[in-house]
RNA sequence: GCCGGCGUAGCUCAGCGGUAGAGCAGCUGAUUCGUAAUCAGCAGGUCGCGGGUUCGAAUCCCAUCGCCGGCUCCA
């Protein structure tokens, strides 16, 4: 029998006979393993463990705990969720089933409906050809054999997938007689498979598009233990307690009321105090910044939509309204106020850059399936801002909109991911604007050195955009800030300045969002923090509870107190035990519970137990009043000019 | 908008053809209490809305609105 030698990275090379799959050949390097091994990569190339080898190679193994070795395991568990589900109902058609993040999909073209109660079915179906410790084999054939074969098993969209591919050989891969077109790699049986759970099913387009059928797709996720999977499910318990809907209605923050109409919101007193703190440092740190404060009409003639390019392109997003025979449009963005304000003056280079900010509230019209407590409405308000600038400021602009952005999140304590996405289909403006402008923005990343990722054709109609897309306590991911570079609205609306030459000139204009949606933000914020602010943010920082009657009148003189000195505080004199006070202000995640009873009045002080638990001793008011101005002062930082 | 599921008291839920139930919250009273739930009493719902089937509908059927999980879209 032939030889041939095998390297291991970081290893002596060694010889195995000819034929040896790599699964084995593995294992003559590392005798042992504990960590999952899931698939090799052979010459770079990943490929089964049952891969057989004929000639020298370098090998590595993959496993462990990892995201690739996750979805090779998840891929085969949707396969094997497929099989199951084929079995239950043969006239289900298969389409496709990726490993996605956290979990795996598939979906099938079934004319019975799947639903949730399903799921224990094709479960314990599962179980079953996980007992079976089916072979998952990879067979290659060409193109055609598996079209006939498919046609032959009756699958129309697998026949489609493949009329589609360009290479004359593809892989099937086969557990039992269940077969799939598939690239692969997989894991050497279904018995490989440890822990899964099915988590839901929902309605999909075949290959994400609406006109195309709607499939039912089925989710579920998969690990290597049963420990992990468990960890895994009470995270998603956990973010079902953090759910902002939920938390909103709890802490009295916001409701949504179908009287009123889907998508809007109606803040309660707690949530419009989280607001107004929320908005007035921001609107303190713009202007600390070099920006200006602008505010413009909900209303705007449709004209102005038909010059800026909305009414073309942005239409089916807007409400629309009729006052005295003319036609207006309610506004869905704030630039065009701002470009009036640009060109109220004739402006000159000294005058640049040019900083409007505006909260301002849009309405979009989305459609009724998207909407979702805070994050998707049909009312928000942006903390908005359009910079005009020469082009020469340009740079230097994006550069502090994405310092200031990233400081935001910061402040929160996000972590984040850059997307820089260019043109769409869709769009106005010319190529050499587009490339100007996306070369603008790709420069200041550089410039930056943030690492980003590119999304292409995702950007507006009228400009490409770096997205911010920040990461939560649960490190799920959520779109605030925005930054999108425009020439073409400066165009359209014939803006310029002078400039030193004493030419007119055409200024360049950023759109850019921070939080984004406040709505959105605050909704993600909730979530966050679990609802627990921290105390500069909260809408009740302190609660006074007295501990029986006798203590209202010194209650009373330290809610006033407190109440000057700028704090948000709240008295809480009913006729209950303390320790019950203590619990619902607990609950409603106040930062600091002020204890009055005996001990306090006679010291004329008052003792603050912490929301986590702490008490901190009987303390006189002043020492209080300091504590609180500490702790509301980690905005500071944003608050100096820059 | 599309697919699937769900709408019963302020909230969480039970009831699933025979005149609407619980816990918590609320109100009233008693209790005057030291760091996560004091006790008692009272009140609260045209069972999302509209049709239909039936002697009789919260319960079965249809339509509609809303919500939830996704898809598409997106701040």
């Amino acid at each position: 029998m032939n030889e041939i030698r095998i390297s291991l990275k970081g290893e002596e090379s060694q010889r195995f006979p000819s034929g040896i799959t790599a699964g084995e050949a593995l294992k003559g390097f590392i005798p042992s393993t504990d960590n999952p091994l899931v698939a090799a990569r052979v010459d770079g190339n990943l490929v089964d463990l049952t891969h057989s080898l004929d000639h020298d190679c370098t090998i590595e193994a993959v496993g462990g705990s990892n995201e690739e070795t996750l979805d090779i395991l998840r891929h085969s568990t949707s396969h094997v969720m497929a099989q199951a589900v084929q079995s239950l109902y043969p006239e289900a058609k298969i389409t496709i089933g990726p490993a996605i993040e956290n979990g795996f999909y598939y979906d099938f073209d079934c004319p019975r409906p799947i639903s949730v109660e399903d799921l224990p079915r094709i479960e314990a179906k599962m179980a079953e050809i996980i007992r079976q410790a089916l072979p998952i084999q990879r067979r290659e054939l060409d193109r055609e054999e598996a079209l006939r074969l498919f046609a032959e098993r009756g699958e129309p969209y697998k026949v489609e997938l493949l009329e589609e591919l360009d290479s004359a050989r593809v892989s099937l891969y086969e557990q039992g007689t269940w077969v799939d077109l598939c690239r692969g790699p997989h894991l050497p049986t279904t018995g490989d498979l440890k822990a899964f759970k099915l988590t839901g099913v929902a309605g999909a387009y075949w290959r994400g598009d609406e006109r195309k059928p709607q499939l039912q797709r089925i989710y579920g996720t998969a690990f290597f233990s049963q420990q992990e999977l468990d960890e895994h499910l009470r995270l998603l318990e956990e973010a079902r307690k953090r759910d902002h809907r939920k938390l909103g209605r709890e802490l009295d923050l916001f409701s949504i009321s179908d009287e009123v109409g889907p998508g809007l919101v109606i803040y309660h007193p707690k949530g419009a105090l989280l607001r107004f703190v929320l908005e007035t440092f921001e609107k303190e740190a713009h202007l600390r910044r070099g920006y200006q404060m602008a505010i413009g009409p909900q209303l705007l003639k449709t004209d102005l939509w038909k010059q800026s390019g909305h009414f073309d392109h942005y239409r089916e997003n807007m409400y629309f309204t009729e006052v005295e025979g003319q036609s207006y449009g309610i506004k869905p963005m704030n630039c065009l106020a701002h470009m009036l304000i640009y060109k109220s003056k004739i402006r000159s280079y000294r005058d640049l850059p040019l900083r409007l900010f505006e909260m301002g509230i849009v309405h979009r019209h989305e459609r009724s399936g998207v909407l979702h407590g805070l994050t998707r409405v049909r009312q928000f308000t942006q903390d908005d801002a359009h910079i005009l600038c020469t082009p020469e400021q340009l740079n230097d602009e994006i550069k502090s909109i994405l310092d200031f952005a990233l400081d935001m999140m910061h402040l929160f304590g996000f972590d984040y991911e850059l997307e820089m996405s260019t043109r769409p289909a869709k769009s106005i403006g010319t190529d050499q604007d587009w490339d100007r402008a996306t070369t603008a923005l790709m420069n200041a990343l550089r410039d930056r050195g943030f690492p980003y990722q590119i999304c292409a054709g995702e950007g507006a109609f009228y400009g490409p955009k770096i997205d911010v897309k920040l990461k939560d306590a649960l490190n799920r991911r959520w779109q605030c800030a925005t930054i999108q570079c425009d020439f073409t609205l400066p165009d359209r609306f014939d803006l310029s300045y002078i400039g030193p030459d004493g030419e007119k000139h055409r200024p360049v204009m950023l759109h850019r969002v921070l939080l984004g949606s406040i709505e959105r933000f605050l909704g993600v914020l909730i979530e966050h923090y679990a609802g627990a602010f921290p105390t500069w943010l909260a809408p009740v920082q302190a609660i006074v509870v007295t501990v029986t009657d006798r203590h209202i009148p010194h209650a009373e003189k330290v809610y006033r107190t407190l109440l000057e000195a700028g704090i948000r505080v709240e008295n809480d004199t009913r006729n209950e035990k303390l320790s019950y006070k203590i619990r619902e202000a607990q609950l409603q995640k106040v930062p600091y519970m002020l204890v009055v009873g005996n001990r306090e009045v006679a010291a004329d002080g008052i003792s603050p137990r912490r929301r986590d638990g702490k008490d901190l001793g009987l303390m006189e008011l002043p020492r209080f009043i300091d504590l609180i101005r500490q702790e509301s002062a980690v905005t500071s930082s944003m608050l100096r000019a820059r």
